[in-house]
DNA sequence: AAGTGGTCTAGACCACCAC
DNA sequence: TGGTGGTCTAGACCACTTT
């Protein structure tokens, strides 16, 4: 099991070698898989290590173990609802469509009083707003405006986010943002005239409106962003029940 | 730290425990909680111990860590928000509301093609149908619309369910059936007449509709649930990273 | 009774961060 | 450099489920 020369954790790369013998077809859904006792006898790690492999594929939704019963393959309903973190671009591409979209306007303004509240911000601070029409298959489902607060100076040109696509790419890999958590809020609204010339539907037609705060890994938020989508985008989660309760 | 007689495991007493020292006043958000290996030695357990009290804390969004850096307690905006289950009762109270119900019928009905899909059933086989409308501070928020598949046999009377209030707490007790996992879609609609008249919006007006397949412990789906929620009304979470990747 | 996952310990070393 | 969280080990015992 140990390789010799990479930093990935063991209990990791454990979890990709348990999802390959899963997937090595011998193991359907809802069908046991070894102890965890005997998985730590097979590829020669603690049981501590394979207990920690189990627990990445539960929270990934592959695996749910029983007490007394034993640890089994979850069904494929449960596998493809994701309960982390997904851009749009990666969320799109496991949806599988092909993700693109339309820069409308990237511009510095400065922030309102509820904004600012939101980022904890003073109300004259720079703010960067990016208005973007999302599409899947080349076709618009959903309108995005977001409100970033970059570090001091930075620079981001409309060409860069059109190259890389995902704007958390640029936040992880140009500005060292490392988004951890984000607070989200979804509610329906009535579709404006500002919808209905971008998206294509009718004034007062159901949009999904979801709001959501990014905090960075100092639980600093860094943006704000409203996405409005068009009926058949739906917003899909998977929820557990917890340890304790 | 140890106590005598219970069978609660050391680590949830211990998160107990750090919950009041965070609640004693003592330490703010984003401030740090004492480190690992002190707080070990304080409570008289092991590290690991303690590491899972962390994590359970982690899970319920109160507490973060940084590698190198220490653990924190979480800003106020993180700590409100759910990633668990909940019930409609519970997530009302949470929101500072007052949870009713008025139970429009329920009745046992036969599944069509596309529910005994979702459940994994036979389109013959009979199923509990149950229709509420959800109030909050005794006002309508939300048309619901319940599909169990209760054990052979199992009775459940609408004098029961108005007693209870809870649905999952009856789920629970009662036949020994355990939520442990849900899947939800969530979209925007428009009101149908009958939404009209039930939950006093106009004809048309955007709703919020959230599909939802609970799924017991044995991963056996269990509820077929549609809920339709009034503007006002919104659906929260917490997104996390997620360890790894 | 036998087998499973869940808890707990004590100690070691690694990776990361701040000073 | 020293402190922090992250990983890993080997072994013990407990709690639950099934036979």
């Amino acid at each position: 099991m140990r390789s010799t020369k990479t930093n990935v954790p063991l209990y990791q790369q454990l979890a990709e070698t348990l999802k390959q013998l899963m997937a090595s077809g011998n193991i359907g859904a809802k069908e046991p898989m070894p102890a965890e006792r005997e998985l730590a006898i097979t590829y020669q790690v603690s049981r501590d290590t394979v207990r920690k492999a189990i627990r990445l594929l539960e929270e990934q939704g592959l695996l749910y173990s029983d007490h007394g019963r034993g640890t089994f393959a979850a069904p494929e309903s449960v596998r493809q609802m994701s309960r982390f973190l997904d851009s749009f671009t990666d969320d799109t591409i496991k949806r599988g469509g092909v993700p693109g979209q339309t820069i409308l306007s990237m511009e510095t303004v400065v922030a309102n009083m509820a904004i600012a509240s939101l980022l904890h911000m003073q109300p004259d601070e720079p703010l960067l707003r990016i208005k973007r029409v999302r599409l899947m298959n080349n076709k618009p489902i959903g309108l995005q405006e977001s409100f970033l607060r970059l570090p001091e100076g930075a620079q981001l040109t409309q060409k860069e986010l059109e190259q890389v696509g995902s704007l958390y790419r640029i936040l992880i890999d140009k500005f060292g943002i490392k988004p951890s958590e984000s607070l989200e809020s979804v509610g329906a609204v009535a579709a404006q005239a500002e919808d209905v010339a971008l998206l294509g539907v009718t004034l007062g037609a159901p949009l999904l409106l979801c709001e959501r705060v990014m905090l960075s890994d100092r639980r600093e938020p860094v943006e704000y962003c409203e996405m409005k989508y068009v009926p058949p985008y739906r917003y899909k989660t998977r929820i557990s029940k917890g340890s304790a309760g």
